[in-house]
DNA sequence: GGTTGCGGCTGACGAATGTCACGGTTGTCG
DNA sequence: CGACAACCGTGACATTCGTCAGCCGCAACC
């Protein structure tokens, strides 16, 4: 019995390269591809899959929104996450979206049809080391105070931002001036160059 | 006659499915793969390829800069850069190294062969979108404001800029300003996240 | 030789940013 | 209930950032 994938991913090379690649497995049947999260989404519903691949950072709608998409539906497909780092923010999203499998671009290749196998048998893989990182650090930040970081990473000036938040600009000043020290750093730029990198924003 | 390949790129999945489907080209012949800048350069000055196709961005030295170095010895490698975005300074600066292909991750992976055999024959090959892209957007910045710009993108506040680059406060101020306004761009970290998209920095 | 233009460099000054102390609301726990 | 903790929101104040006017050296050009 062959397992049917959708296998999405921005990187047209990629996907292509990740495509012909499963197709060379006998028991692994891609039946579409999609190049954005909204394709992705609607080559699920259309060929109902056992297992959906997808990269997280794509165009429109991420791998994360689409997982968590599928899981309110109570779709049936298992999902798997393929992406490039290890931004433990990502993976706890994940969790919460009830992926059942998450694996790092970096990792060899055999991996990602080893992770298919195992998650269309039920069981839930996630690379172990990427595992432990995610415990220890869990993000410190308010809701308010990631909503105004991520305007300020935008290069935003605080007017701005107190303006699309209705929020007078001392509060803005204040959110980032508390997001700054619980980050450890010195300044905006900083603080959300390492909220990016956690998967925090 | 087959034509022998080197192919480098860090994230380790990538790396394998594109080896893994040149490999499925009788013509071709992947004799060596490379995870960053200095083992694709080792790899090269071994196995003498006759093309080394790698990305831009790896960790330690960049495909840039192995492409410059051979080119410095006099290596008959051909260069083909694969790389995710379309900036132009790269392209830029890959011609300047002698690169003989530029193609993007976002194309079919059908043209990753091609411009292989294309440029083993001697051809020329960039994406021709690309190749308009760069010539309407030259980087307006002097060499002092992009050193200052490459600090300031990383989160440091002034003082600490001059005080590496051994000049004034107010000097860093300046040439962050210059830049602003040649960008077009608000404040300094609207200027960083364009003149990077253009691969200025 | 004059002058025109460009890049490197600087200090002064107004504008934006970061810090601090504080009040209001909500939920939790003894 | 009262005490406590956590988060949201605000204005005042010091620091940092962005802009401006201007000086110097150098190369191009008539």
């Amino acid at each position: 019995m062959t397992i049917s994938v959708v296998l999405a991913e921005d990187q047209g090379m990629v996907l292509g390269a990740f495509a012909a690649l499963l197709r060379l497995e006998p028991d692994l049947d891609v039946v579409a591809t999609a190049t954005d999260g909204h394709k992705a989404l609607a080559a699920v519903l259309e060929h109902d899959p056992d297992v959906l691949v997808t990269d997280v950072e794509m165009p429109g709608i991420s791998g994360l929104d689409v997982a968590a998409a599928l899981r309110r539906d109570g779709h049936r497909a298992r999902v798997v996450i393929v992406t490039t780092f290890a931004r433990s923010g990502y993976l706890r999203r994940a969790m919460d979206s009830g992926v059942a499998g998450y694996v790092l671009k970096d990792a060899p290749i055999d991996q990602l049809v080893g992770v298919v196998r195992r998650v269309h048998a039920g069981e839930r893989v996630v690379d172990p080391q990427l595992a432990m990182a995610a415990w220890d650090s869990a993000d410190p930040m308010t809701d308010r105070e990631r909503d105004v970081l991520r305007l300020a990473a935008d290069g935003l000036p605080n007017g701005e931002i107190a303006a699309r938040l209705h929020l007078a600009e001392g509060t803005v000043r204040n959110y980032l001036s508390t997001a700054i020290t619980k980050l450890g750093v010195r300044n905006r730029i900083e603080a959300a160059r390492l909220a990016r990198d956690r998967g925090w924003l």
